[in-house]
DNA sequence: TTGAAAGCGCTAACAT
DNA sequence: ATGTTAGCGCTTTCAA
């Protein structure tokens, strides 16, 4: 049943009538190989079912086997964001078909060495940072330009895959102007987080469109602090009318705060998300948010960095409104 | 920046005076090896800070260098299920400590083949099932045994570690009947599953001994499934005064189909899940369910196939009840 | 354009 | 208990 033994390049070369270093040459696309070299390792690859050994090639390409997805934060517990999750599952996903794995690691906030640290180690084939900062990105070592992508902000020689947050928040924020609210209060993701800004300038400007008074309370992506926030929009604004968080979770803890305070959702303030986490649509009342392909942005990103395309600049992904029940 | 050349085996044997095959055998534990010179490699270990290369480790040893997780199910969409993600995102951790990555397969349920495919390919230093079946397990090929370890029910060869969902479910029906209920239907897993089987019996077991009825239904641990399954329910037995669900996301599905019916929750029915998954606190109301260490699972999983301890044997991980609001 | 040969860092026979 | 030797499968100079 475990069939024989897999094919080695010695295999093909020796199927086609070529030398093992033509066979290498054709197989990874490098370097000259007549158009008939080139047919017959083809088709021996094809007859043998040949995949190059991943180790092998790493060992001596001194290019690693893994993929580390990297989250900075200020404490682990970053790790255990449902957004993190989506990540890792979609490029563990990409990682397998290439034969390659992939792994996690927490960067902190306040150790400006750990990137450099982590991107030094041998067996790393690429690096994918989640939220970076600029500064943090700035130390990644130059032998691995070329290897790393964001998902968030990017720099020159870093290519950054992340969610239109500009184009999502003016949706969400014009929804509720449309919808009559005025005094509309925003939680926005940690003030270290530098892709937060673009959602924060689009909230500010349909505000002031529409002549209403920015109110903006700084989050951390984490429910508890979304009940808390909560109480102190209503204590600061007592008359805001709705509230938009710039994550599902902090939202889905206005829900839980407003709940405790007594105040109706949506009757007296409606209440935005951002992320469209699975459980948006399951909450009571259902959360109003907008939705974005973080597995399709995670998959560009572990593809940029395992196919080494040279995709420097940023992709900017759609996010669309979703309207359920709470605003 | 980027700092000198990592250190080889070589560097350690030179600096500890031995040869490269004794500083081998001291790093890897395998093979005699003097008081003496065992001191001497790990203070050379420990003061070029050296780490042996994952790669060149895996082409000689034949054993791959990356731990994959398959997941079993009808369709690729298990793979969505946030309780994989938690799985995934533990193992990757302990993954990261050892130098490899982990992949993320789904193995379709009606694809015998698809396991044997998957183990037989190169570069697997190990492979975590998730769900499996028994069958399934049978078709994993020799060469992989000890290197193979089941997050559910295993097999002689392969090792498991699970909840103990004998005990969790017993906990949970027993505070329903504790609380009053006595009406009680459960929500299975998808019935393929062997794993769901020893949390049937126990629920059979604490409905015959308080005088009930058992009132099963097959899920498949998805929400859509339970807000199918409460009306399912509701119509075939409308006493029902509890639904215990296998799964908090189905739990959260019944949550909904019975606020869809108009019937009140804990007032009418009460309703517990199972996995306290991180939004069971935020639902309304909040889910009361069994929590069960799914990262604890995962990692000793994990390190049990990545460090080749002979675990044989199933481990079960204790469940216990969180009484929240919905029952 | 091709092949011969060296070697990536490590483990595992085999001798000693 | 230790060292010597031979590779694991691949890429990459270097000559031809």
């Amino acid at each position: 049943m475990t069939g024989e033994r897999t094919a080695t390049l010695d295999d093909v070369a020796r199927a086609a009538g070529v030398s093992r270093a033509t066979a290498s040459r054709v197989v990874t696309g490098q370097g000259p190989a007549s158009p008939r070299a080139r047919d017959r390792v083809a088709a021996a690859v094809a007859a043998l079912g040949y995949v190059p050994d991943a180790s092998a090639r790493a060992l001596v390409t001194r290019t690693g086997t893994r993929l580390a997805i990297a989250v900075i934060g200020h404490t682990a517990a970053v790790l255990d964001d449902p957004y993190v999750g989506r990540v890792l599952t979609s490029a563990a996903h990409v990682a397998a078909e290439r034969e390659v794995g992939v792994s996690l690691h927490w960067l902190p906030l306040d150790d400006p060495g750990s990137l450099a640290r982590l991107a030094d180690g041998r067996g790393l084939g690429g690096l994918v940072v989640v939220n970076p900062t600029r500064p943090a990105l700035e130390t990644v070592p130059r032998g691995l330009r070329g290897r790393v992508a964001a998902v968030g902000v990017g720099t020159r020689h870093v290519p950054s895959f992340d969610v239109d947050n500009r184009a999502g928040t003016d949706g969400v924020v014009r929804h509720l102007v449309r919808t009559g609210r005025r005094r509309i209060a925003m939680i926005t993701g940690p003030s270290w987080l530098p892709c937060g800004d673009r959602a924060v300038d689009a909230y500010r400007k349909v505000l002031r469109d529409s002549g209403g008074e920015p109110r903006v309370v700084t989050g951390d992506f984490t429910a508890a602090r979304g009940a808390e926030a909560a109480a102190e929009i209503m204590v600061r604004w007592p008359d805001t009318d709705a509230v938009f968080a710039l994550s599902d979770l902090t939202a889905l803890g206005v829900l839980d705060g407003l709940h405790a305070l007594g105040v109706r959702v949506p009757g007296d303030v409606a209440v935005a998300g951002f992320d469209d986490i699975a459980f948006a649509g399951l909450s009571r009342p259902a959360l109003t948010t907008s939705t974005h392909p973080v597995e399709d942005i995670a998959a560009a990103a572990a593809q940029a960095v395992l196919d080494r395309r040279d995709t420097s600049g940023a992709t900017f992904y759609p996010s669309a409104l979703v309207v359920r029940d709470s605003a």
